[in-house]
DNA sequence: AAACTTGGATTACAGTTGTAATCTTATATT
DNA sequence: AATATAAGATTACAACTGTAATCCAAGTTT
């Protein structure tokens, strides 16, 4: 199961994401505009091992932390909440509300609509 | 500018979204399924009044309460957040990453298509 | 070697959130 | 009238979050 992770939790997983296995002092480097302390950094990522979100492996006398969880499946499932919460279930009706309030440029839409048109194809 | 709204109080705004105003055992009868008493979801109805996310209106000795913040721009915020967060600024990428996992029928995905052509003749 | 740095483990502590309970007052019911 | 019910205002309180600080050991620098 997915666990909940908190913002700031999402702020440490986001800088993990796609990356190979950090010491502290990288991940902390990463977030520097974040304006936190490493030991700050520390904490969350002991909280984010918890939750069995993090991983970590000795390396040496210092460990190295790397994401578990990964990016795809906690999108999957922000966006799966999204729908839930506010769209009545229904997929569609997210994606229409997008076109209409986010206002795609007339080459994005195109762009979409090949997407679609590709995917509609494959087996 | 859109409060921040925990998921508690959330649930409270789906309630009132759409409807007229309400007295509280009303708000707290459709959260019925939430199992909270109607202290609590008076709690949370007086949460969202600071907030600004709720109006109250005197009706005889009671009060009767309605959402100020509309769904439509709470739900473009969360988007909006959704896409900063974990697509990197692009809407495109949101749009690609959920065709891409949602599976949308072929039905679905000649509807969206329809829905992206019309939008982009409109002016 | 003495002092400084880095990071591990543990602890701290205020603000936010979930979830009410009290205390009070105005109807509603017996 | 006496009591029960509903809701307003105020207060409570533990868990979760944000943001570290302490204490300690090993490695680095002067």
């Amino acid at each position: 199961m997915i666990p909940n992770i908190t913002e700031a939790e999402e702020r440490v997983m986001r800088a993990l994401w796609g990356a190979e296995p950090m010491a502290l002092g990288e991940v902390a480097d990463r977030l520097r505009d974040a304006g936190w302390s490493s030991k700050t950094v520390k904490t969350l990522i002991d909280r984010l091992c918890e939750k069995g979100a993090v991983g970590v492996e000795r390396w040496g006398r210092r460990n190295r932390y790397y994401a578990l969880l990964e990016k795809d499946a906690f999108a999957r499932k922000q966006i799966g909440s999204l729908v839930d919460r506010l769209f009545d279930g229904s997929p569609q009706d997210l994606l229409a509300f997008f076109c209409r309030t986010q206002e795609l440029t007339p080459k994005q839409a195109r762009e979409l609509i090949e997407m679609l048109e590709s995917g509609e194809e494959a087996p």
